[in-house]
RNA sequence: GCGGACGUGGCGAAAUUGGCAGACGCGCCAGACUUAGGAUCUGGUGCCGAAAGGCGUGCGGGUUCAAGUCCCUCCGUCCGCACCA
């Protein structure tokens, strides 16, 4: 149907009036469920590979589908990419815009525990119902892409990935100390340690030696910092990732020890010369191995069981440093040839460089509260600073140095390796916080690590024919006391055979953490039914880069350092075409209850969007979402503001009844100015994720048009157009009464013009001093004497310019005058 | 302790990045129409003041013709990390 179809036969304004029949209501109700419908079956948002279009990937975090259904703060991600994806495909790109289900997890194996309800079946319910809730949001999700991790279908390949980092000597076992928790019975990742608790259930985290999957994650840590410098990270996230690698540059110091070396790790070896004493982890492999030679072993060996046995929370909560000197035996100081005091301290952690450091009290904090301690020598080496009152760790000239002397600290820290590295005891050292990832869980409800053990020949990973390794199913989801996980507990499934030898083997029983699905799943959004590989050469090399991935910034250190990292690896063996997955990552801020806390079931201030889009409708909901608050950061919930969003709905709605032919293009300068300017600001903002102003744009545009008596159609279809991305079933609804039959989403993005945008004419604020007088009316760009003279002539400015002397006269174009007297 | 973000009406917030502070919305006040329903419409609304006018962006200072915006000191809030040598 065309343009003219619409007002087809009929020419008084009345008479059109009175073909649409509007109900005094905006019947969201029905609207929305009429819209949903005919996208569902028209597959209005289905995309494949289209080389006539520029390609755009809008990317959000698939949720965990818990019980509980969706939380309010899941729409406000989803709201914010599908306006950007609504738009972007306006303006001709071929938009992936997916969504799936990260459903392997905690939750759904506790629920079973409680209920004897199998994970499977109450993550195929939830996942039903959290598909139910976002269709009824109108987001404009390809669903026929949509993946589900624990689905064999997918996870066999989270196996074939792992198989892959086996066959590269980056998977590996080993026996570590790995935070356990309690109360869950599990092994955590550092990542999962929040101040020394439990991520997930907050207990307090304990020490455990146990056989791990481990992940080498620290073999591409240099790459994670340095290639975030060419993507589009907003700083904060490129922070935290940096932060969380931790990168040290600095030296290993080989210091004499009895007839051994003692090795540290320094990122000051230019103090070298203030080494007054050195500090060995508890757990250091010396303390045991030199137990004989010292003369207080009793006193060693019980502040050793002391530091074992507390958790590193207690460890790091007491800053008041404790320590056991080795007694009888002494280190060597390889600059000085000084003999100096070694002892253990828990201030020095087992897991970071080497378990040891060169102590230099008066330039390290640390050191220097422990020297004063135990009265040991603190000996300035550099100037600056009182060592009576603190240790000095700032910049200055070296002093007491010997050849370091007179040197800054940079200059100083280059000669003392220089020199370390002549003299054989030293050598340049990167070292990271980031530490290998934990790669197994005790638990059920997670992919199966597709290895098997062997007597005769080891670990075997098995063949890539067998997979997926389907988890078996089970009734008992308890793990037992010491940990083991409660797949061990299925014998027929555990007994196997070797595929090496044939012989008996044993499987194993742990399986992956969740990040593992995680960390390709915008991988295989691109190609979703593919089993004959995880996604085709083509679907990758046409979709990826993900252009734009938002997110919660609960996930910018866990999920995004570890998918970052898989998907590097994947680019190394050949399988993706780029080095990095995410082109552009921003992140949104949460939404908590009315009172600023955060929504949980416990405090019972959950707002659960079915009752929102039940009493409000989706449009609403989305549009007051995008309207709350900026979007990066925190905002309260508030039913009164959503009442305001509501009201814009309705008039959006009962303006129709204004709209009329006659005036089908706006033609008064006012009219076109006020339609683009909001087409300007509307798509500038979008752009810049300012949705809460670009929402006011379109308010202000609506307070224009409900002021007019008659609407010229196009001013109407440009509200609609630039709503559609925001309420797109209001906008569809109006669109089609306007006599369309084709849908306002696949229309093209109004162009705004910057020169109809703008008045010719503006009013210029005036000032005396710098304080506000009065305002003039001027054409755009008048000249400055014309201003000038314009602006002297006002009354108020007349009456004061009249009793001094007018020293200077500054005018900015089309802002201000300011007359200085 | 370290790192980051931030502090603007009664409230959520805007401010073209140095140029009329408070757009837009909530709430409130007044009026209209109604008085069966979170109603709708019109106008007003930073503070003090009857008005002229004055004062206003956490506090104090500075730069500038001009500061919410830039610089320095302090205070406060939130979020990360937390003995990483």
């Amino acid at each position: 149907m065309t343009a003219q179809a619409r007002y087809n036969g009929r020419d008084s304004f009345e008479e059109w009036q009175k073909t649409w029949q509007l109900e005094d209501r905006y019947n969201f109700r029905t609207i929305e469920k009429k819209w949903q419908k005919i996208w569902e079956d028209e597959k209005t948002y289905h995309v494949e590979i289209d080389r006539s279009k520029p390609k755009f990937y809008a990317l959000v975090e698939f949720p965990y589908p818990s019980g509980q259904g969706l939380h309010v703060g899941h729409p406000r991600s989803y709201t914010a990419l599908d306006i950007i994806a609504r738009k972007k495909r306006m303006q001709g790109f071929n938009v992936l815009y997916p969504m799936g289900f990260d459903s392997f997890g905690l939750p759904a194996e506790n629920y079973a525990v409680k209920t004897g309800i199998h994970p499977a079946v109450s993550t195929a319910q939830n996942i039903e119902n959290y598909t139910r809730q976002l269709k009824s949001l109108g987001f404009s999700f390809d669903w026929d892409r949509a993946v589900n991790t624990s689905s064999p279908e997918y996870y066999k390949w989270t196996q074939w990935m792992f198989l892959e980092l086996y066959k590269h000597g980056l998977a590996y076992k080993d026996k570590i100390a790995i935070n356990w928790c309690p109360a869950c019975k599990v092994g955590l990742a550092n990542e999962e340690v929040v101040g020394g608790h439990c991520e997930r259930c907050g207990a307090e985290v304990v020490r455990k030696n146990k056989e791990q999957w481990m992940i080498a994650i620290t073999k591409y840590a240099d790459r994670l910092i340095d290639d975030l410098k060419d993507l589009d990270f907003i700083e904060s996230v490129k922070t935290q990732q940096i932060n969380w690698i931790g990168r040290s540059e600095g030296a290993e110091l080989d210091f004499a020890f009895e007839d051994d070396k003692l090795t540290v790790f320094t990122t000051r070896p230019d103090t070298a010369f203030g080494v007054t004493y050195m500090v060995l982890a508890p757990e250091h492999a010396f303390v045991e191995k030199y137990m004989n030679r010292f003369e207080n072993q009793a006193e060693i060996k019980a502040y050793i069981e002391k530091a074992a046995k507390k958790s590193d929370l207690e460890r790091t909560a007491d800053d008041s440093k404790t320590g056991v000197e080795l007694k009888g035996v002494k280190a060597k100081n390889p600059y000085t040839g000084e003999e100096i005091a070694v002892f253990i301290s828990d201030y020095v952690l087992t897991g970071y460089g080497t378990g040891a450091i060169m102590a230099v009290p008066a330039h390290d904090s640390r050191d220097y509260a422990f020297a004063k301690i135990f009265n040991l020598p603190i000996v300035p080496v550099l100037e600056g600073g009182d060592i009576e009152i603190e240790a000095f760790e700032g910049d200055g000239l070296h002093i007491n140095s010997g050849f370091l002397n007179g040197l800054n600290k940079t200059d100083g820290m280059n000669k003392a390796i220089e020199y370390a590295v002549q003299h054989g005891f030293g050598r340049p050292k990167v070292n990271f916080k980031l530490r290998d990832w934990v790669f197994s869980r005790q638990r059920y409800w997670g992919e199966p690590i597709p290895m098997v053990y062997c007597e005769k020949c080891g670990w075997q990973p098995i063949d890539e024919k067998d997979l997926p390794l389907k988890l078996p199913m089970v009734s008992d989801f308890l793990p037992n006391d010491e940990g083991e996980s409660p797949l061990a507990k299925a014998t027929d499934w555990v007994n196997t055979t070797c595929p090496k030898c044939g012989g008996h083997a044993r499987r194993e029983t742990d399986v992956m953490p969740n990040w593992a699905g995680s960390s390709w799943y915008f991988l295989r959004y691109t190609d979703p039914k593919n089993d004959e590989v995880f996604a085709s050469k083509e679907a990758l090399k046409y979709w990826m880069n993900v252009d734009w991935y938002n997110g919660g910034m609960e996930h910018v250190t866990l999920h995004l350092l570890y998918s970052r990292f898989w998907h590097k690896f994947l680019y190394d063996c050949g399988y993706v075409p780029t080095s990095e997955p995410y082109q552009k990552r921003t992140a949104h801020g949460m939404i908590l209850a009315s009172n600023g806390e955060k929504m949980s079931k416990s405090r019972g201030n959950v707002v659960n969007p079915d009752e929102i889009v039940e009493n409000y409708g989706a449009d609403t909901f989305r549009l007051y979402e995008m309207f709350i608050g900026p979007f990066d950061q925190a905002a309260s919930w508030s039913d009164e503001s959503l009442m305001g969003v509501y009201r814009f709905t309705s008039k959006v709605y009962g303006l129709f009844k204004k709209v009329y032919k006659n005036e089908d293009v706006p033609t008064s300068a006012d009219d076109l100015r006020a339609m683009h300017r909001c087409i300007l600001d509307v798509t500038e903002r979008i752009d810049q994720m300012k949705f809460n102003t670009a929402v006011s744009a379109l308010m202000t545009y609506v307070n224009y048009l409900s002021n007019m008596k008659m609407i010229p159609a196009q001013m109407y279809e440009v509200l609609l157009k630039l709503l559609s991305p925001f309420a797109p079933h209001l906008a569809e609804e109006m669109w089609a009464r306007l006599g369309y039959s084709d849908l306002i989403v696949l229309q093209s993005w109004p162009e705004g013009d910057k020169k109809l945008a703008d008045s010719e004419v503006v009013t210029i604020a005036v000032q005396i001093n710098g304080k506000m007088r009065g305002t003039i009316e001027c054409a755009k760009d008048a000249d400055d004497e014309t201003v000038k003279q314009k602006a002297l002539a006002l009354d108020n400015v007349a009456r004061q310019t009249s009793q001094s002397e007018i020293k200077k006269i500054i005018v900015v174009k089309n802002r201000i005058v300011n007359i200085v007297v």
